[in-house]
DNA sequence: CGTCTATTTGAATGTACTCAAAAGCGGTGG
DNA sequence: CCACCGCTTTTGAGTACATTCAAATAGACG
């Protein structure tokens, strides 16, 4: 398989720490490359998540629908974040949020059984998942804090300004979801917002 | 050191997994003891977590005080939980909240140093420590959505008949910060509750 | 018993919601 | 190239839920 197409991938797995050429050129080998288009499902929510997959290109979202009909968007995944609901994953239970390409996208993605013996063959890989796993608790903690504690208003004026990216490239709805309010209120959030700076 | 007052975390270590007799002798040995007063902190915001500890007895609470005064109650933490903000523990930043007794309580923590040696030399902790990672992090995802999707009569229903004893034994305005309203606006909750039971 | 804290209640306010409709924007086909 | 369609965003009006400020009542503890 052509390694060229992992560069994005190795480079992030060294953020964390070195992978040895053997290391990683076994790791790519349990991955399938995957393009998704435009409003296309990774996984759907009550579904088991029988793949956990890394975005090469393109974005997609985690949301959840709660019985109202209501999305709550928990996270938007652009390159080198990691998809997929772990706990259906590993437990078989039904994933708790569905996964959708807002662009097209190509990610690269790992069922469980190649997952695991990957974690028990590629020390490297399990070390790396052990510190992304803890990274991950860290930063659901974190924002279980934001979400609690800053207004709507807050949280949009702080994704201006650490993510303008995101408001760039993903439509107000979706945002708005994200901030759990409805499009309505963005809208007027904004209004206020661009109404004080003038 | 007497082993007998170590039973509850033998019994908490073995639900996920068998220790065996010297793994758990090791594990206690760098545990030390600690009684907690009612009120008394754990640790305090903003300052470095230099210990996570075991809850043998008694009850406490992990609370994050935004720049307004106000609390939020993240978790409270009953005989075998753990307790300590591991991101401040691990990396030396600031604690992102304080904890503290709200019974009288009695730990046993451990300092970094020992829980990392801990880490290395007992295999069976590490496995623990592992899936308790794991299931932290779904929990916390897990409780991040139940926080953007349900009203806070709902979430105030959910504790009520899933953790009865908690809404027993904390004073309220304590589960108004958990559930993020006001002390008011739970009793006001509480009223509409048991008008409509009548 | 008195003091301190917790809980309840009242009235006014604020923030986001619902329902409804208009305006804006992007892509497609004639 | 433009008209049309579907979807997104904005705006309006009325409502719901939680908040603030304030005060009264209830409970706990020395």
């Amino acid at each position: 398989m052509n390694q060229q197409q992992f560069s994005n991938l190795r480079m992030h797995f060294e953020e964390t720490d070195h992978f040895s050429d053997e290391a990683f050129k076994k790791f790519t080998s349990i991955l399938t490359p995957v393009v998704l288009k435009k409003k296309e499902f990774f996984n759907m929510q009550n579904e088991q998540c029988r793949y956990l997959a890394y975005v090469n290109s393109g974005c997609l979202r985690a949301f959840y629908t709660d019985n109202k009909g209501d999305e709550f968007t928990m996270y938007f995944a652009f390159q080198n974040w990691w998809i997929g609901d772990k706990t259906s994953f590993y437990s078989g239970t039904p994933s708790r949020f569905s996964v959708q390409a807002l662009e097209d996208a190509e990610v690269f993605r790992a069922d469980k059984t190649k997952w695991e013996k990957a974690l028990d063959e590629i020390p490297e890989f399990e070390k790396w998942y052990r510190v992304k796993t803890r990274k991950s608790y860290e930063a659901s903690q974190q924002k279980l804090i934001s979400s609690q504690t800053e207004s709507a208003e807050e949280k949009y004026l702080k994704l201006l300004k650490n993510a303008p990216d995101i408001v760039q490239r993903i439509p107000q709805h979706y945002i708005a979801s994200y901030l759990n309010i409805k499009p309505q209120s963005l809208s007027r959030i904004r209004k206020t917002i661009f109404s004080k700076k003038h």
